[in-house]
This record gives C-alpha cells, structure tokens and sequence, in this order.
RNA sequence: GGCGUUAUGGUGUAACUGGUUAACACGCUGCCCUCUCAAGGCAGAGAGUCCGGGUUCGAGCCCCGGUAACGCUACCA
C-alpha cells in the first residue's frame, strides 16, 4: 500500500469537501454515492468532510428528514468531521440558521451592483413564462426590472411590495463579459454564453436565499476547496462563478459526477428504482455491500492485484477501507451508471455467506427479526392465533420478498382487472403522499375510494392482497405501519410493474 | 425549442504514451456436484467499441461531421 499523503502537493490548503443534502424526503442512494466520494476525498488527503444542511425550500421540508439523513450515512459509515450534529468551527451547519448571512451577503451584491430587487408576483412571472413558451422562445426572466429607476424602487419598499433579488448576468455597466468558462476537473474545460443564463433569484421574497446563493456563501465561508456533485449541476455552475466573481472570492475546484441511472438510463427515481437509504436497511441489505456498490458505480477502483493471481470475481469486491486506500476520483468514468438491483443483491449474497454465522445471526437479530419488529408484530396477531405454531401462518409477508398475489385473489368480483390495476396506482399516489400511521392512512385511503367510487371493501381488500398476498391478514393499516413506508411503496411498485409486464405478454 | 454533458456485450467496469482473435464481474444457457434449493466447479452464448468520414503500416483510444440518450431550462434543490 503506498502513502497517499505523500502525493498531496504540501503548498495546497488543507482539504475541505462537503456534501448539502436537503431535508425534503428520505435519505437518498445518490446523497450516499457523492456523500462517499466526496468522504474517500478528503479521507485519502487528510481533509475535512462537512455535512451540511440545505433547509432554505420551507415548502418542501419534511420534519424527520434531517435525522433519518443522519442515520443513513452513518450505517454506511459515511462519518463527517462537521455538522449540524457534530459542529464545528464554521457553524452553523444548517443554511435555515444562516438567514442574516445571506442578508448581509445580498446586501453587498446589492450595493455594487451585481444583483437587483425584481418585484413581480409569481402570477406576473408565470404569465411572463407561458407566452414565452407560446412563442417559442426560451424561458428566461426578461430583465424589465434590471434598471428599475432609483424613484421606483424606493416607491415600491416604501408601498411594502414584497420583492425578490436577482443576479445581474453581464454584460451590463462594469462588466461587459459576454461568457463565462471554468475547468470540471474531470473533463475540462465547459463555455456558457451569458444569453443562455438567466438572472437567476438568489434570495426570495420569503427572505430564504435560493440554493446558488446559499451554496456559494456557504462554501466559500466554510472554505470549502473542492465542490464534488452530481452532474445535473453542470449548467447551473456558470451563476455559481459569476457570483464568486462578483463577492471577489476565490473558486474552488469543480467535479461533476455522473448520475446514478434507472434501468432505461433515465436520471434515477423512486418511481422505477428504490432510491431510499432506508428501504435498503429495512429490506436487509448491508451497509458494506452497499457501499461496496456505490463503489463500483462509475469506475474510481483500480483493477486489483487479486484478480490477475486470485479469483477473478474479487476484483468486484472491496471494503471501505480499501476504497480509501486505492480509488482514484479522477479516473470516474463519466456516462451515468445504472444503479443494477441484480448485482447489488449478487453483491450482498457475498457479504451475508462470507459472514461469520455468528455474524449474520446477529444482522437479522438487528433488522428483520429485530425485537422491536417483532413485537410489534407479535401485538397484532395474539389475539388471532390458538396456537404459537400458527405465528408464521399470520405474519409470512413481513418476512418475504416475493409476495404475488393471483389474479383471483387481487381482482374484485364486479371489477376488471384493468381497473383494478389503475385504482392501485391511485393507492401507491395517494400513499406516496401521506404520513406513515394508521389514523393518517385510513382517512387518506377512504377518501380516494369515494372520489374513484370504490367500497372500503374492495379498496382496502386489494391493497390487503398486493401487501399480503393474501385475503386474510392482521389489521392492514397497522401492518403497513409496522413494514414500514418504503418497503410498502416498493411492494406496490413491483405489483405494478409486474403485472403489467404480463399486461404486455398476453398481448 | 435553447444550452450543456455523455456514448465499450443486457448491466457495472478493463484495455500502458494508438500495437496481435476487445478483458473481468453480474445476469443468461448447459453440464457437474447434490435428498431439494442455493452456494461451488466446468463449459458456452452475447459487443467489434453510437453512426459516417479522415489521419496512420495500424484507431475503442487522435481529427472532423452527424445521431441518440441524459441533465438543466422554478421565488426546488
């Protein structure tokens, strides 16, 4: 093994890398892939990883997200040196508790005239965008407030108009700039001409800065020297340096990876992939085959010794250890690598057979024979067992994977089947969209069935059949609690898909 | 539509500064082992490197032109 710290040059700041997840949902497996690259960074340069949160959407935040962020990338082992949590000296770590920051950062903006206060309502914006649209042309905020006169605008603070601030794109008075280059470290040099970026909100009329604001005050005050994300922010990083450029900061460096993929290549979602951190720990994977996985994604291993002299097949496989002792950020390959379900779970059969027994004993005790699992379980069936032989009879779909039900069993009697399957996408929208307990689902469930006219009866009796596989089953509701919410979604999801891939066959 | 990025078997990757029949893994097929199923062992099928030109003795690697996919195009990140 050789010392990496031996290749940093010694005249450069010490590292500092951070990922910025945003608490609007759960933890994501792509948060995961750049949160590991951005930690095997700084680990391999004896650099700090900092967490940070980017709280400033109030419209989308989900209250238990930031937590469950947390819990996820700590199974991973995936540790930060700052966060909100853990501190640190550039804190707060939270952009929610950085509002004055900004303030006072859109302020100096404000004052050498890179920025300008815009008063359109969103109606007057919208508007603005639909007849663009008609006309084909592209989108863009057309600047009419860009020069508003001294007068109107003290006019308009004066009424109390609620205002936004937006970046000045040059060219315009002190900067004629028509274009704006900077380096990817990993594929050079990207040109934007100024006409395609748009005078970009940086603080809304709510008073939270947008994400490029926050993103580049923040950065720059943490002293943030390596910015590694994903690669869908490419066409936004031209606003990023103009306004580096007009605070008069220094740039750090800039690695765009590439996006993890569904299995048609389209950018990865929950809607044809799991994407939740917690339905992979939930659903039995481990952390180590996971991480091992979101290694493999874009290259960055160098082929091991061991598979030229050893089996080949070992090539594939690594721990985190190793990972920050040999893979090389810049070799990532850059086309979006599909996130392969088949070879992640060929990945964690490895990891659970070359376990110890003693091992993997205690993996399921800890997850899918947890106490607290099966206690809650054992809660809604003691009243419908005679025998404890019969527990299994009960409770089999918490413990399976393959749960299919026939046809008889999930088709109403007076309905087709292809309603069927339509009114079942309407349960996984409408449970996509509530809050996991019972006395929140309930409501939820009833009130679609009498939009779409279907009986409590069959409505709760075909999510029964897609949950359980069966017509009998503990209390529905209570046992989706206790499964828990994206291991039901998924369950849904792959009914659906499932039956209509036999939907394409039969004809 | 505009702008940007990308492009090696079905999937993930490999191929030194251009150099023999494009390699490994997953998946797939068959066989062996075996009370079953996995695991394991063995043997296969599957790409000529998005397409078209060019440079070169020689191109997956270099040049030019296309195409397609993906991303962005919000007072979301």
């Amino acid at each position: 093994m050789t010392d990496i710290k031996t290749d940093t040059p010694k005249t450069e700041a010490p590292i500092r890398v951070r990922i910025a997840p945003s608490p609007t949902g759960d933890p994501h497996v792509g948060t995961a892939y750049i949160g590991l690259l951005n930690f095997l960074y700084a680990r391999q340069r004896g650099g700090k990883f900092v967490l940070r949160i980017e709280d400033t959407d109030r419209t989308r935040f989900v209250s238990t997200s930031e937590q469950e962020i947390f819990n996820s990338l700590r199974w991973l082992g995936i540790l930060w040196d700052e966060g909100p949590d853990v501190g640190g000296p550039y804190g707060p770590y939270r952009q929610s508790e950085r509002t004055e920051i900004y303030r006072q950062h859109v302020d100096l903006l404000l004052a050498n005239g890179t920025a300008y206060r815009a008063f359109e309502t969103p109606e007057e914006l919208e508007d603005l965008r639909l007849r663009q649209i008609a006309a084909k042309l592209p989108p863009r905020y057309d600047g009419s407030h860009r020069e508003l006169p001294q007068a109107k605008i003290d006019q308009y603070l004066a009424e109390g108009r609620p205002y936004v601030v937006r970046m000045k794109v040059p060219p315009h008075t002190g900067d004629s700039t028509s274009s704006t280059t900077f380096r990817d470290e990993l594929r050079g040099n990207i040109t934007f001409e100024h006409n395609n970026v748009d005078d970009q909100v940086l603080l809304k009329s709510d008073g939270f800065p947008t994400y490029h604001l926050a993103n580049v005050v923040d950065d720059h005050l943490m002293g943030i020297t390596d910015v590694i994300r994903a690669e869908e922010w490419i066409s936004s990083t031209p606003k990023h340096i103009l306004l580096y450029k007009a605070f008069g900061w220094d740039l750090p460096r800039f690695w765009h990876m590439p996006l993890l993929r569904n299995i048609d290549k389209s950018k990865i979602s929950k809607r044809k992939n799991p994407v939740s951190l917690i339905y992979y720990r939930q659903a039995g994977f481990l952390p180590s085959a996971m991480i091992n996985f979101l290694g493999l994604m874009g290259g960055g291993m160098p082929t091991n010794e061991a598979a030229s002299t050893g089996k080949s097949s070992e090539a594939d496989i690594f721990s985190l250890d190793d990972m920050i002792a040999r893979f090389r950020l810049e070799d990532i390959r850059l086309g979006g690598p599909v996130f392969d379900l088949t070879k992640l779970k060929w990945l964690n059969g490895e990891y659970i057979r070359r376990s110890t027994p003693e091992a993997f004993y205690e993996a399921l005790r800890t997850t899918i024979l947890s106490d607290s699992y099966l206690k809650q379980i054992a809660a809604l069936v003691q009243t419908r067992v005679e025998t404890l032989g019969e527990f299994g009879n009960l409770t089999h779909f918490f413990f399976a994977d393959d749960v299919m039900p026939t046809e008889e069993i999930f088709v109403p009697k007076k309905r087709t089947r292809e309603e069927t399957l339509t009114f079942a996408a309407e349960q996984l929208t409408t449970l996509e969209a509530t809050d996991w307990t019972h006395e929140a689902l309930e409501p939820a469930l009833k009130k679609l069935g009498e939009e779409k006219q279907w009986s409590v009866k069959e409505n709760f009796m075909l999510l029964r059949a897609i949950i359980t596989g069966s017509t009998m089953s503990p209390p529905l509701l209570e046992s989706m609690e206790i499964f828990g919410k994206p291991r039901t979604l998924a369950r849904i999801r792959t009914f659906l898909d499932t039956q209509k891939k036999q939907n394409n066959t039969k004809k």
